[in-house]
This record gives structure tokens, sequence and C-alpha cells, in this order.
DNA sequence: GTCTATAATATGATAGAC
DNA sequence: GTCTATCATATTATAGAC
């Protein structure tokens, strides 16, 4: 078997494997430090690769912060695309903050590192949050402008409603460790989702 | 007039105003950019102070973070200590949001180096959420309970009720970036005061 | 109390052997 | 593709003159 033919595709499967080993340690430190909190080793280290061989991947640091955002991006907006015009507001809406929540507990990383790209101005992500965040988010209120036309829903603000939702569910990946030391020890899932949903669905209810 | 006696309370008024300018930089900077973020001299020269002159007030950058976030939850907490039993459940809790909402306002960087902290684990403010926090919380879970026993209000889970109502205030200052992306331009306070208040309390009403 | 100068260290990034 | 060694720079913190 010729050399050639038989290296490019391993070469092509161990790059592959070694992004998504780095983009996954590099979620982590990111968000347990921030952005200028982290450094190359420790993502290297936790990457169980050499500081120069992941600086081979990828080129600068901001390369590989640039390349997890974009990856989680992606992951986030996906429930809120689910909102459905043609159902019922209440079980749709109940299930769009019961996966945010999911979300939220299987994957406070994901959160944290979106939430801290935010709170520092987004340098990384302006065009991201005024073009497709911003045409999802009209979209979306035109649904729930639509649910409050019919009399399926009492009227509400919608795109401050969107703002809540977002806000009370990432609360509990962001400021999980307030609510765990108020708390003393965290609330079942559950719970929380019963909460959660009753605080901020009950007031819609004709 | 004698020297020692002169000197030792102008020394002691140039320290403390030296120190609130420090204090006041500090928390900007911090905001800005996060605990490693920010280099001593980027407050340095914020505050109009040399560098080994602003390391004269405060030993080290851990110093300075610390008494700047103390300094913070100082005002932080007044509002919520202030909610009233004996009052109306509607027009207290309207107050306490539109309170939270004025600070948020008002004063971002003090709601962003706070949520900055806790997103990274709250390494130095444990004690202060377990403690003070905590027993702050528990008191006003208690207010709330008895306003649903005596049948005031709706049943709601009030330590997630309270959590909610920080979360969503709270976006304003740390996501006043994504909001103002998404939104275009920010809508007035007044408009945001009405919209999650209705929100908020709307589902509470009997 | 405030400054200049500098020590001590940490870190992003690269060169070059294998 | 991966490693060791190292450069270049940035940054915390201090020493010591004034």
């Amino acid at each position: 078997m010729p050399k050639t033919l038989a290296k490019a595709p391993q070469k092509s499967r161990i790059q592959h494997q070694n992004q998504a080993v780095i983009l996954k340690a590099a979620l982590e430190v990111f968000s347990a430090y921030g952005y200028r909190g982290t450094t190359v080793d420790q993502i290297a280290v936790k990457a169980g690769l050499s500081k120069p061989n992941l600086l081979y991947y990828f080129k600068r640091k901001e390369d590989i912060y640039v390349a997890v955002l974009e990856h989680t991006l992606e992951e986030w907006l996906k429930p809120l695309r689910m909102l459905d015009v043609g159902g019922d507001p209440f079980i749709e809406l109940t299930r769009y903050i019961s996966e945010k929540l999911d979300m939220s507990f299987a994957n406070p990383p994901a959160s944290r590192i979106f939430a801290n790209e935010i709170l520092h101005g987004a340098p990384h992500i302006q065009k991201f949050l005024k073009g497709p965040l911003r045409e999802l988010v009209e979209e979306k209120v035109k649904v729930i402008r639509h649910w409050i036309a019919a009399g399926k829903i009492k009227p509400i603000d919608p795109p401050h409603f969107i703002f809540a939702i977002w806000a009370v569910t990432q609360h509990y990946a962001d400021f999980s460790t307030q609510v765990e030391a108020v708390l003393g020890s965290a609330d079942g899932k559950a719970q929380v989702k019963l909460a959660v949903a009753e605080i901020l669905l009950r007031g819609l209810k004709n």
C-alpha cells in the first residue's frame, strides 16, 4: 500500500480527533478562567498535548477561543429555533424553558463562556449578535405576537419576555455557585423546572 | 502649628481620597477585563497614580480586587433588605425590581464584577455567599411565604422566585451588549421596568 | 508619599531536531 | 506531527533615591 494514500486519511483523522479534544479542553478552561485568565499551557495539559503541538493545530490562542465560541453558539440556538407558532403556547414555551434548563445543568461551561464573552462587551461575536441572533429573536417575537393576537396568551412584551427566559434559565448555569451556596444544596432539576415554568408562564394564562 | 499634629490628619485625608479613587478606577477596569485581564498599570493610569504608588496603598493586585468586591457587595444587598413583610406584596416587589433595574442601568460595572466573580466559582466571596447572603435570602423567603399563607399572592417557590428577580434585573447590566445588539437600540428604562414587572409579577395575582 | 529603575516571573509564540 | 529548547514580551512586585 503506497504511503501517500495510506497516510493522508490517517492524518486527517488524527487532526480531526485532536481538534475535538482541544476544543473540549479549551471550553472547560476558558469557561473557568476567562480568556486572559487561561494559558495555552493549561489547555494543552488538559488536552493531553504539548503546548507547541497544540499551537500546531491552532496558530494563536485567540483562534482556539473563537473556534470554541462558534462551536458553542451553534448548539445554543437550536431550542429557540424550534419554537413553533402552530403549537400550543404553553407546551411550546414549557418545552423551550425545559430544554434551556437541561442545557444549563448538563453543560455549564458552554453557558459560562458565552456569558463571559458578552459580559466583556462581546468583542468576538458582535456580528453574531447583530446578525443571526437578532434575526432569530425578531422571528420568534412574531410568533409570540401571533399568540397574543390570537388570544392564546395574555399580552406581554415579547423581546423582554425572551430576555427573561434566557436570564432565568442561564442563571442556573452561570450562577450555580451562588444558587448552591444560598440553597445549601441544589434542588433537583425537576423542581427547578416546575418553579421556573410557573414563575415565567403563569402570568400568561387567560 | 507642630508638624506631627498637622500632618497626621492630612495624610489620612490623602490616603482616604486616593483609596476611593483607586477603588473607583479598579471597579471599572476589573469589570471590563476580569481579574487576570486587568493589569495593575491599567488601574494606576485610570486612577492617575503611578504603579508603585498604587501598590503603596494596596500591597497586591488581589487586595485591590477584594476591596472592590466588598465595597460593591455592601450596596448590593440594600434593596432586598428593604423588602417589608408589612407592606403590600405587589408594591414591595415592584419597588424591589425597580430599584434593582435602576442599579443595573446606573452602574453596570458593579453588577458585572460580581457576575464575573460568581461565574468563575466565586473564589473570593464564598463566605459571603454562604453566610450573609444566605441568611438574607432565608429571611426574605419567610416574607414571601407569609404573603402566600395570608392569601395575598398565589403560591410560588420563594427562593427560585428571588433567583428569577436577580437573574432578570441583572441581565440588563451584565448582558446589555446583547440586549442592545438584539433590540437595535435599548428600550427606555420605564418600558423595561414595566415589562419586567409584568413578566415576573402578573402570575402572582389572585 | 511618590518616584525611577529593575528584579522575578509567567506566558505567548517560534525554531529546529526527530 | 510531535517534541525540546528558547526567544520575546508583558506583568507583578520590590528596592531604594528623593
